[in-house]
RNA sequence: CGGGGCGUGGCUCAGCCUGGCUAGAGCGCCUGGUUCGGGACCAGGAGGUCGGAGGUUCGAAUCCUCUCGCCCCGACCA
């Protein structure tokens, strides 16, 4: 392929501007008058919060811009390893409920898109379409994925003749592209990683066990291995994914208040179905359109990860997403006591790893200790151990734990067991100290101007943003309200915490529970 | 697309207005030495067709024209 065009036609050809990733750290002036709490190379959240969020990935060493590429980023190491640790825990989850995993073309058919009346409206402003391949204009051009459904449901009418062949419970793990016009990495890039999953089923309630069951399980990674306490819940027909029926979410609060829609799982009903013809015959004989779900998390679950754990200082990872638990830094004068402690952290480390704990001794030269506990601190290592002749005399070492940065001195008898229990405790705190703040920070409102006040008087860039629980109707003119002072609609909770049914602050009508209202990346 | 701004070593920038000797600084990087319990210090060193093209001039990073790219605000973000 030689070239592309943005927008599928649309006026949006050339009008995109990628976002503001690409300022640096060093092109602000930071104050650093305290000695030991401050980052002298990352922006304090107080001052100014996305800017933080790029010194972290950045100081992290987790992504960069590509620069030659517009809206796109490099994950490096540090941030592959954490989407890695994600793979691994959803994909197991995925095949437990019987998934199996398969990959479908990149490129897509761009008359699959106008199949659907709604999806195509949703996503043509966002393709990416190819023109142009092998030297030649194309007879018809292929849109770049930005989600598969349609190229699925291409093959599921294939696929699929008889009840027999039912349900099926496929999913893909794939990068797709989205043409937006702001990007951030990890939060929002034009390219990005994820997984899809794609299901047809017998019975609409199938289908919508199905959708609730991957949105549970979306919700228990982010809860037990992210630490990022996530609210569940249903998207307003606003704001649910084009073509679906109805689209489920979790929903997390970053540390300045704003909402991250951090999965979502969809019952596209007989739509996709109808408009692929995917039918079955059933057990009675009859010719039925099958009912299907799709799902999906991606790489934005690693900013999510970041704007709920990270701090002044850089990254935090929860320990059980952490690629290296554990680093240790030696210390030492003399040239005697060089080897004593090199060797002495060597079988440490070698403990450790035999003990199932990733860890690594930091034996670079020519940078002091200090300079070292200040690089892992910023990539997020949940536990440095410091070791030095003082510890070789008492058979000891000094552990410090990334989120809280206490520090204590262990036995080395012991020492992997001491620094299991650290990575426990610090896994559950992390996701305690998330659930406190969402808590801290949810609000109740009972008319539109108290739900704008609340939101408007939050300057989320500042770190004050709210969610607030209001009684709003599930009607798109009754979201565009909240739009009006860009805030949205994020979800309908699948469970009432609040105080059930109410007047809804734009009709005045009943409606059966409150709404979660938030500003939202 | 509208409004504003910027392109100078890897990064952040100064120099440009008012043209002139070998284009600078901080950070980073390399070498050697002294250091090492929270971002070390000293000495030496590498690294730049000043975004590109054309023009004015004895002479252009600097002035003029064109061009390319980028950033910020707006519009967009199922």
């Amino acid at each position: 392929m030689r070239t592309w065009r943005a927008g599928g036609g649309s006026s949006r050809t050339t009008r995109w501007t990628c976002g503001t990733w690409i300022s640096r750290p060093g092109s602000r002036r930071h104050s650093f008058f305290m000695s030991t709490a401050q980052s002298k190379n990352i922006t304090p959240r107080s001052q100014d919060f996305a800017a933080w969020y790029q010194d972290v990935v950045l100081q992290g060493d987790m992504a960069e811009p590509a620069e030659v590429v517009k809206g796109c980023m490099v994950i490096k190491p540090n941030g592959y390893a954490v989407w890695e640790g994600l793979q691994a825990e959803l994909d197991r989850r995925f095949k437990a409920t019987g998934h199996k995993n398969v990959y479908f073309p990149l490129f897509i058919p761009e008359s699959f898109l106008r199949r659907e009346a709604e999806h195509v409206e949703g996503f043509s402003p966002e393709l990416a379409v190819v023109t142009i391949a092998g030297g030649k204009k194309l007879e018809e051009p292929y849109v770049v994925r930005p989600t598969s459904e349609t190229i699925i449901g291409h093959f599921f009418a294939r696929w699929i003749q008889s009840w027999r062949d039912l349900p099926v419970l496929v999913n893909q793990w794939a990068n797709v592209v989205r043409w937006e016009l702001r990007t951030r990495m990890f939060l929002r890039t034009t390219e990005f990683l994820w997984q899809e999953g794609h299901t047809a089923h017998g019975s609409e309630e199938e289908a919508r066990e199905e959708a609730v069951r991957m949105l549970h399980i979306y919700a228990d990674v982010a809860e037990e291995v992210m630490a990022m306490p996530v609210i569940r819940g249903v998207k307003s027909r606003a704001e649910k994914f084009a073509g679906a029926q109805r689209s489920y979410c979790i929903e997390a609060m970053m540390q300045n208040g704003l909402a991250l829609q951090a999965g979502t799982s969809h019952e596209l009903g007989q739509n996709f179905g109808k408009a692929f013809d995917v039918k079955y015959q059933s057990k009675e004989g009859t010719l039925e359109y099958v009912w299907q779900t799709s799902w999906g998390v991606s790489t934005r679950l690693i900013g999510g990860l970041i704007m709920t754990h990270s701090d002044d200082k850089g990254l935090v990872l929860p320990p059980r997403l952490a690629p290296v638990k554990a680093v240790i830094v030696p210390i030492f004068r003399k040239e005697e006591e060089r080897e004593k402690v090199l060797e002495a952290a060597n079988r440490m480390a070698a403990d450790l790893n035999g003990a199932g704990l990733t860890a690594e001794v930091d034996a670079r030269e020519g940078y002091n200790p200090g300079h070292k506990f200040f690089h892992w601190e910023q990539r997020g290592v949940p536990v440095t151990i410091e070791l030095g002749p003082r510890d070789l005399a008492a058979g000891t070492a000094v552990v410090k734990r990334r989120d809280l940065g206490t520090k204590e001195s262990r036995p080395k008898e012991g020492l992997a067991a001491a620094v299991r229990g650290i990575l426990d405790e610090m896994q559950s705190s992390m996701l305690a100290t998330g659930r406190e703040r969402l808590k801290a920070n949810t609000v109740t409102a009972s008319s539109m101007g108290e739900v704008e006040e609340i939101l408007s008087s939050a300057t989320a860039e500042k770190g004050g943003g709210k969610f607030v629980m209001a009684h709003i109707k599930d009607d798109p003119a009754c979201d565009a309200k909240v739009k009006e002072f860009r805030a949205s609609v994020r979800c309908i909770p699948l469970k009432d915490e609040n105080d059930g049914p109410g007047k809804c602050i734009v009709t005045g009508e009943t409606v059966a529970q409150r709404s979660v209202i938030a500003k939202a990346y």
